[in-house]
DNA sequence: ATTATCTATAGATCTATAGATAATGC
DNA sequence: ATTATCTATAGATCTATAGATAATGC
């Protein structure tokens, strides 16, 4: 309870250099883990996968919401780039484009992100803190409708929801192989004004084969858990 | 071994009255479950929901994949009366937005379904049960590109993948909003031609606190159970 | 000297099954 | 008589912590 006890801060790192390392391995696996079998994975796994006690995790991270809570911290300044970017874009609609693809890739790239973000909800609901972000878009999309450039009947949340699909096929439509930005670009394209001459599709349409492992998770990794552990519990 | 072993049939009903009532509601509340908790759900909670002992899940499905085999059959079953919808759909692009749409609905109304698919490839990998249905789908867009009203630089298999986005709202982006037939109408836009004359967008806008709300997975379920059982585990 | 790690362990929960008991259908 | 249910339980795994042991930084 008093103030100068040496206990590890909140997201602060720990002063030995082992520690440090250890929570970097910590977070690591836990990201991988939860994405596969969400945030109620095992920590015990995790810590073993990690390659240390259990005890050591739960140093690091008393609760298994303060592992949480720090992934989501990680992730959030990720994203604080991607507001710099946005903001620097020469258009309304350059930024809108920007907004869109990025945030899809930072989804796409951490399939664990969705139940973090979920989880975070519960634990500390409304925190609002990407508000300001949504602020931000909010004049964006509003100047874009100025501009002509985006359809007058969306806002800035269907933008959002919008994103949060693209984003989800990381999870459920193998984000590895990059199909998602053929959809995002068919998104741009439902919202683009003029909604005459398109740009080109990027890359290549997948086979339904293809189709079929991606949508049902089948990356390396899960591909080696799952012959691993069967059902990964 | 014996083939006159009185043992429970593949997916038939059982023949007590009872014991058909006991294996619905196994049913109904493993989908719950697993919607909320993913394929690893506890087959024990499952059975204490249902109000009946464990001994009668394990009757009923010896497997955790027997359940999960039998939870993908019934959504299969449903799906087929979307085939026969699309396929006397009076043009083709009609079809495409009847199938667009109807899977969608699908995959919003349950939740569990990324789940229990995803497992599913792993059970059986390229069942290919599905594969007579995209055989239609690709007639369709062949039809469709033809007659001029789908652009011509993708394919069903994007048709899949977008459809599987749009359906993910239902577990990532709060399907009970109806919110998926906004998006799902902008995606039509942007794979429509000609691009321009789009329909209004159904529905309204969400309020931002409301996708808050509905991003992260605040149903009226999943909040009793956050309030009820913390992590849920 | 301080900081952090590991091993061991208590208590809870889960999977899976055996054996005793109850409910239906013919 | 048959079919199905329930209770009880063994063994595994998980969470969370206490106490002994090892590694770093000043």
């Amino acid at each position: 309870m008093t103030s100068s006890e040496p206990t590890t801060q909140d997201g602060a790192q720990p002063r030995r250099r082992d520690a440090r390392q250890n929570r970097e391995r910590l977070i690591v696996e836990a990201r991988a883990l939860i994405a596969q079998n969400g945030v109620d994975a095992s920590l015990e796994e995790i810590a073993r996968r990690a390659d240390v006690g259990v005890a050591t995790l739960y140093r690091n991270f008393p609760t298994r919401d303060d592992l949480v809570r720090a992934l989501y911290d990680i992730a959030l300044a990720e994203l604080a780039t991607v507001r710099d970017e946005v903001v620097a874009a020469p258009t309304a609609w350059a930024g809108i484009e920007l907004y869109m693809e990025r945030v899809s890739e930072w989804l796409v790239a951490d399939p664990a992100l969705p139940h973090i973000l979920k989880r975070m909800e519960v634990i500390d609901p409304g925190s609002g803190r990407g508000k300001e972000f949504q602020t931000v878009i909010a004049g964006l999309v509003a100047r874009a409708k100025k501009d002509g450039a985006l359809r007058a009947d969306v806002d800035a949340v269907d933008l959002a929801v919008l994103v949060t699909m693209v984003g989800s096929l990381g999870t459920h439509g193998g984000g590895h192989t990059g199909q998602w930005r053929r959809q995002l670009a068919i998104v741009l394209d439902g919202l683009r004004l003029p909604a005459t001459d398109r740009p080109r599709l990027p890359g290549r349409p997948l086979a339904a084969r293809e189709f079929q492992a991606a949508v049902h998770g089948l990356t390396r990794r899960a591909k080696r858990a799952a012959s691993g552990s069967g059902s990964g519990r």
